[in-house]
RNA sequence: GGGCCAGUAGCUCAGUUGGUUAGAGCGCACGCCUGAUAAGCGUGAGGGCGGCAGUUCGAAUCUGCCCUGGCCCA
């Protein structure tokens, strides 16, 4: 019936040859076919970007969406499984740009946007079909035929329905602003892609002399690190309230921040102190007045008042241009000041900016520094480190630009923060987090000049007219013309762009704006477009709010989960999910962020088929999700040998023991009440584990479950396995009932261990199941993850008991500890323990397994008092350095009476409250516990250890017979290791012969002959001489030669 | 400048509603045990819980301020 069990687990083939057998078995079609009229429980997954194989760092994710998923398929409850692919956006056509070679849009342009996008959507197949095979090899269980794609159309077309909300409520609009721009890519970044844009770098910093109009040879000090801006220059910018130095230097007159007076080069002379705000309305002439595109700004030059500005860096005057930083065209607007931009998409100079015209933005400091000095107005440069924002995709710096984009107006916020709040989020200041971006963030700009995208339906007329179409019904009506060109193709570029309507203000014929849409309104509307709301809506309020979403939280609370908050309540105002879990981040082993230049990122693969997915798995259940994971093999190594080999260790020693004696699990269980303690102690514990189970995977706390069943599974193996083997070992006997409890006991435990913990570790689980569970039972369920999960008896829990194995075990280690001090290896019988405790439950428990100890120990008995005071003496010794000083020439009468008197006494007496009365000299003095040191004498022959809750003593002396034993279990000991060697099975017969020139040796053994042939299964125990030993051996100094055959061979 | 999280042995982390002598794993050394275990167990060295000040009979746990690191926002 059970298959017999190798001692090595070989975990990672063995899950390739579970993946096939659920292949084969459709397992997973059964599972959902069993649970399809079950209450619904509803998983929401984020889509995973379809643009990389996976790193490790996917796994974490995938492993608790998959675990929840097990668990509550255990539950009996139906699930939908689908798993989804993020599709659109930059960081797909940054790839394909790089595996075409491209560095700008005008190649896109020239190879064909048609075709560019057929490319982006082909590597989005490649890798979703790539990462679909990893995460099967993970034991991901999903509906891999039916996973959502957000380029699909169902998934655009919701957009514009979103959109259209918005549009009906007046919240789209055009707005002008500058913002952060990548030159490469050609589009402005929007504020949810600044997450981790700032690096550090070194750019120029340059202090430059700004003459004032109103005077000779006075000059402003002015610093920037972006000398490329000089040429838009319109203001300076001073503190109102900081103070300012005038100095002069060679002739000249500068001011700058009184603290920043270290910028000067060379002496100087200090003039006089005075506040920025008398600074303020000076005129002065800008660096690059003589361009045309100045020719506005050049007659606008004035000092500004502004608070932001610090004396931390530069010369505490800072330079505004309006048209190249967000603070400064802000300052623009309130000053009513010009905004001159001079840079094109591409970060080129246009026309009217003389030789800087045609270059790039990053080139020209050069060129820059060198106009400076001819004019005279150069001061100093030099390098400077700070940090600076990058594009996220394509890493190149980023300029600050002036453009037109489309926005979402915000200003409903309120309405997002009440849908927060009503989300469970894990940890609980997630909602805070959400909360602050969503009071911090500014309208969301859902333009992007680019390709591979949602088609924003913004339709635009040179009049000002314009109009967002909700879905492809409306657009089909309202075409004017390219209705029949776009038909039969997805909604993106170009073919969209074909269409027209009809400008209602004037009647002309428009086209849809250029732009594609940011990437998460893709991500954020999933939770409608996956789940029928716009063809069954009975269906999707069934699965919406969803009750799960997890995702990996750094970044996502102002990308994926803000997207959805925000499109779901202008959808429907409900939350789009009942709890969120969010996890932090994979680390390397040694705490270093992954990275793939860094050469320490593990890829999924590599991790699957060196570690293995279960304990991959098993080491992100075990972990806390709200701290960073390092990972890496040592850690996998770790969990591999603690949970999974003693696991296996433990299913081995069962199978192989059960196939032996014909153990029948189906065979009528002995009742609890009949079964030992320690029997009842292990289902006890086992009720505790799956109360536990329950407990932590209704919450989404898996890894406090995990770290109490790596608890279980140690005491299953090093203390019930342990103390119960013998029971085992007994010969096949029907009416064993004992070892009958026995077996069902272990059975139970480990294949209800299993269960619980399959959704985590599926694979394994499933061997064990396959062998214990189906191979008892045939007509139990095909697969582990087909059972249902255990539910608690509450019947079988005794927490009494539970204390009771605690003390146990607690004076087992003391004692062993004991043993270990004083060099008496356990296999030396000793004659006795005492136990002490003045705790009467430690005393039950010591009693109850009284049995259990003695075996465990070595000992041959035992007994049980409240106190040792009967067996310990004490020494008691005054502190003459506190007697003396205070009792002079009694102190050494009163040593002399002390040690005349009863150390016992002495040692309580001093402890009463009003210390010890000792008569001496005549005279009587009172000591306390500080003036005498007391120690504890242990007997010579006794052993002895006080614990907090109880003490021992073990007796150490040694009698010949004990010493003759502990040889005969020394023997022992060696013929099981030469069984072992020889390779033999565990039920072999053996004839044993052995041979020693040590007359005490030979006796024992011929002492101990029955116990010693008992024991290692010999049928024949002779002496004689061994000309070729197996096994040469020293017990007690003396040498022993041992050989055997097996039985009857 | 504001907010959130964290700061416990060499490293990685546990420490429930404040309660006696603060735990575990890894690593190191030594020892023990082994008819399931190329496994396990024990011992030792090593920290007084970021700092200071409070509350309390009692604080790693509560309060305040500060320091360091990470993240977020400005």
């Amino acid at each position: 019936m059970f298959e017999p069990v190798a001692t090595q687990p070989n975990l990672i083939p063995s899950e390739h040859d579970v993946l096939k057998f659920w292949q084969q078995n459709g397992t997973f079609d059964t599972l959902r076919e069993k649970n399809k009229n079950g209450p619904v429980w509803s998983f929401l997954d984020g889509p995973i970007t379809a643009n990389n194989p996976m790193g490790v760092h996917h796994a974490w994710g995938r492993t608790y969406k998959d675990c929840f998923q097990r668990y509550h398929a255990m539950m009996g409850h139906r699930q939908r499984y689908q798993n989804g692919f993020d599709c659109q956006g930059l960081w797909v056509e940054v790839e394909v740009e790089k595996e075409l070679g491209f560095n700008t849009k005008k190649d896109i342009e020239q190879y064909g946007v048609g075709e560019f996008v057929e490319k982006c959507k082909e590597r989005v197949r490649k890798y979703s079909a790539i990462q679909t095979q990893q995460s099967i090899r993970l034991g991901y269980w999903m509906d891999w035929g039916n996973s959502y794609y957000t380029m699909s159309d169902e998934n655009n077309y919701t957009i514009w329905a979103f959109l259209k909300k918005c549009h009906d409520r007046g919240l789209v609009y055009k707005g002008a602003d500058v913002m952060p721009w990548c030159p490469r890519c050609g589009t402005g970044i929007s504020q949810h892609e600044m997450h981790e844009a700032y690096r550090e770098i070194t750019d120029p910093s340059v202090v430059l002399k700004m003459p004032l109009r109103r005077g000779t040879n006075e000059f402003l000090l002015v610093w920037t690190t972006t000398p490329w801006t000089l040429a838009a220059n319109v203001a300076c910018a001073v503190h109102p309230k900081l103070l300012y130095s005038k100095v002069e230097q060679k002739g000249e007159t500068y001011y700058l921040g009184r603290n920043c007076v270290s910028q000067l080069q060379g002496e100087f002379k200090f003039v006089e102190d005075l506040p920025g705000s008398e600074l303020v309305g000076l005129e002065y002439d800008g660096p690059f007045d003589e361009l045309p595109a100045e020719a506005e700004a050049r007659n606008r030059h004035v000092v500004i008042g502004w608070k932001q500005v610090s004396e931390d860096e530069g010369t505490g005057i800072v330079h505004i241009a309006p048209g190249c930083g967000k603070e400064d065209f802000d300052l623009s607007h309130e000053h009513d000041l010009p905004a001159p931009a001079p840079l094109n998409e591409s970060g080129v100079y246009i026309e009217g900016y003389g030789v800087l015209t045609g270059k790039f933005a990053g080139d020209v400091t050069d060129a820059v520094l060198h106009s400076l000095k001819e004019k005279g107005l150069f001061y100093t440069a030099g390098p400077y480190v700070h940090s600076y924002p990058h594009c996220w995709r394509c890493r190149t710096p980023l300029l600050f630009r002036y453009v037109h984009e489309w926005y979402i107006d915000m200003s409903w916020r309120e309405e997002i923060k009440e849908v927060a709040r009503q989300v469970r989020w894990i940890p609980e200041w997630g909602l805070e987090r959400e909360l602050e971006w969503l009071d911090n963030m500014r309208d969301w700009m859902i333009s992007k000049k680019r390709y591979w995208g949602l088609a924003l339906p913004i339709f635009e007329c040179e009049c000002g007219w314009f109009d967002v179409i909700g879905s492809k019904e409306e657009l089909r009506e309202r075409a004017a013309a390219g209705w029949e060109e776009f038909e039969g193709h997805s909604p993106h570029r170009p073919h969209v762009d074909a269409v027209r309507i009809k400008c209602e203000k004037c009647g002309r014929e428009v086209s849809r704006v250029s732009d594609v849409g940011n990437p998460w309104l893709d991500a954020g509307i999933v939770t409608y477009s996956t789940v029928k709301y716009n063809t069954d809506r009975e269906y999707w309020s069934k699965w919406i709010p969803a009750d799960l979403v997890t995702e990996c939280f750094p970044g996502q609370f102002r990308n994926w989960f803000y997207a959805m908050l925000a499109m779901s309540t202008m959808m429907e105002n409900i939350p789009p999910f009942k709890t969120l879990l969010g996890h932090a981040l994979v680390r390397d082993e040694n705490g270093q962020p992954m990275h793939k230049s860094a050469g320490n990122a593990i890829w999924f693969e590599d991790a699957a088929e060196k570690m293995g997915v279960d304990v991959m798995r098993w080491v992100f259940c075990r972990h806390n999700p709200v701290n960073n994971l390092n990972f890496g093999y040592k850690a996998g190594k770790e969990g591999e040998r603690k949970v999974f080999n003693t696991l296996w260790n433990v299913f081995a020693f069962l199978a192989n023991y059960a196939r032996l004696d014909g153990f029948d699990p189906t065979e009528e269980q002995v009742p609890a009440a009949e079964r030992q303690d320690i029997d009842r102690w292990l289902l006890s514990d086992l009720q505790l584990l799956i109360k536990r189970a329950h407990a932590e995977f209704g919450n989404y706390q898996v890894h406090g479950f995990v770290e109490q069943a790596e608890n279980f599974i140690d005491g299953l193996s090093n203390w019930y396995v342990r103390r119960s083997r013998r029971r085992f070992w007994r010969t096949k006997d029907k009416a064993d009932r004992d070892k009958l409890a026995a077996y069902q006991t272990l059975y139970t435990s480990l294949i209800t261990f299993c269960k619980l913990i399959a959704p985590v570790c599926p694979f394994v689980t499933e061997r064990i199941y396959q062998n214990l569970g189906r191979g008892a039972a045939p007509e139990a369920p095909e697969s582990i993850h087909l059972c249902e999960y255990p539910r608690p008896d509450d019947s079988l829990i005794d927490q009494t008991l539970s204390k009771h194995m605690d003390s146990v075990t607690e004076v087992a280690s003391a004692a062993l500890r004991l043993r270990s001090a004083r060099q008496v290896r356990v296999r030396q019988p000793l004659s006795e323990i005492i136990v002490a405790s003045a705790d009467s439950e430690v005393r039950a428990g010591v009693q109850r397994f009284k049995a259990q100890l003695l075996d465990e120990l070595n000992v041959k008995s035992m007994t049980i008092k409240e106190t040792l005071d009967d067996v310990l003496s004490y020494s008691v010794r005054p502190d003459m350095s506190r007697l003396g000083p205070r009792l002079g020439k009694d102190a050494s009468k009163v040593a002399a009476a002390l040690s005349e008197m009863d150390p016992a006494e002495v040692a309580s007496g001093v402890k009463q409250p009003g210390g010890l009365t000792v008569l001496a000299g005549g005279e009587e003095h009172r000591l306390g516990a500080d003036d005498v040191a007391v120690e504890r004498v242990w007997p010579e022959h006794l052993a002895g250890a006080e614990e907090a809750a109880f003490s021992i003593a073990l007796n150490t002396e040694l009698t010949q017979n004990l010493i003759t034993e502990g040889m005969a279990r020394d023997v022992v000991r060696h013929v099981q290791q030469l069984r072992k060697d020889a390779e033999l099975e565990m039920n072999d017969r053996i004839r044993l012969r052995f041979d020693t020139n040590d007359e005490r040796l030979a006796s024992a053994v011929t002492t101990w002959a029955g116990y010693i042939k008992e024991e290692t299964l010999a049928v024949a125990l002779d002496r004689g001489s061994v000309d070729q030993p197996q096994r040469v051996a020293t017990v007690e100094g003396a040498e022993i030669r041992l050989s055997l055959r097996r039985a009857g061979s």
